[in-house]
DNA sequence: AGGACAATGCCAGTTACTGGCACATCAGTT
DNA sequence: AACTGATGTGCCAGTAACTGGCATTGTCCT
């Protein structure tokens, strides 16, 4: 449940604390509740601010559902702007991605781990949540054009560059959430996640070739045409 | 303004009426007051109808504003249902859809135009659209799976593709929108943007190649290291 | 013409979200 | 310790998207 940094003037601790249990409050209800079932009145009730405050600290709903996902995004959008660019962009942006997951604090795993589950089996929160992989995809672009100095609109390959890396997370990230309910405890951690992700990522260039599966009764296939 | 076909039963014809009054009106006002600024009241008000019937129509003030896009989406999954699956995978969706922009009716490119002008402008419509585009992705991978008995969840090249085609439709239709501005009238239109999503498509080879370029200053760049 | 069924309108309610202002709390100064 | 400016919080009243229920109207079929 880790304490706010004892350095940190007590103000700036005060504004950690409250964020930290008006997002532990809200996956408590959520998970035992559901999202929708939950109100926001019944949240701030809970956390014991006023609703007023609530918005101060997030913008919606939903985003204080998917705090621990923000935070992922957030580091890993601040990584890849101190991260020196060599080889292929996209390796840079797969190393750039995993390296955050692996950095993140301790606590952020068990957290990310529920917020999952719940947009799981919450329909606008895997919206939501996808809605925000887009939006990380915008800045990544951005960050990368002011890096290379190159003009995502002259150049189509750069925001593919950064569509794939999404795709990859998104495809890595969907995988773990089954994996880890069909294993059971123990596995879908955050090692099982940095290795779908990365899975995903490899799988990248077999999957522009992939081809229909010969089937039974299928006339025969025609020569490969061009991508 | 297309009138609905004779040869439907009357009340599927006033279904339909009012379905493209709505969506009519919604843009009209939408572009000439703003998303935000219009609201769902003064909307039914102009379009005559009740709010309770309006939620029949539309499930959101969304959706009604990027029902061309909508109507784009229905066309091309039906397109890929009715499809006969020959070659790269992504070959096939990169047919299908081109196809079904071409397809679309008269009207629709005019309607299009619009609902993408009024996207470029309204950072909520264009979450939305993306978002779209993200549960187009899903009703694909659905189809493909059914057509080819693969599990998308197996076989993680199978989410990737269809990652893949729609990261191409998002950064084509991205440009055209800013080409059509750039050129003014006559470019814009429905060929530019399939040449543009065609050409998103036929980029997408060499984007996970793609390496920083050398710039001065620069130290020399290693091998390549794989992607 | 008349019954079945589909579409619409009306009304009253819920809930996420917002602006404005008064009040409280904290940091730095004297 | 009091003073001050800045920063954070609570309260209140409001808006607007969306929903359920039920009576009413319109369309289809025989």
């Amino acid at each position: 449940m880790s304490t706010p940094d004892r350095s940190l003037p007590l103000r700036e601790r005060k504004k950690q604390r409250v964020r930290r249990t008006l997002s532990d409050t809200a996956l408590r209800l959520f998970l035992r509740e559901g999202f929708q079932e939950t109100t926001l009145e019944r949240l701030v009730d809970e956390a014991e601010v006023s609703m007023r405050t609530f918005f101060r600290y997030f913008p919606s709903k939903e985003h204080v559902a998917l705090a621990a996902e923000g935070e992922l995004w957030e580091a890993f959008v601040a990584d890849l702007c101190g991260r020196e660019v060599h080889g292929t962009l996209l390796a840079v942006l797969r190393e750039s991605m995993l390296d955050s997951i692996r950095d993140m604090g301790e606590d952020w795993e068990r957290r990310f781990i529920a917020t999952r589950g719940l947009a799981a089996r919450t329909s606008v929160l895997r919206d939501f949540s996808e809605l925000s992989s887009i939006r990380v995809q915008r800045q990544l672009v951005e960050v990368l054009e002011e890096k290379l100095g190159i003009d995502g609109r002259e150049d189509v390959r750069l925001r593919l560059v950064g569509e794939f890396a999404l795709s990859a997370w998104r495809c890595g990230a969907k995988n773990w959430v089954r994996g880890g309910r069909q294993y059971g405890k123990g596995r879908g951690g955050r090692a099982e996640l940095i290795r779908r992700v990365a899975e995903a990522f490899d799988a990248i260039p077999a999957s522009l070739t992939m081809t229909a599966p010969h089937r039974e009764g299928d006339p025969e296939p025609d020569v490969i045409t061009s991508a």
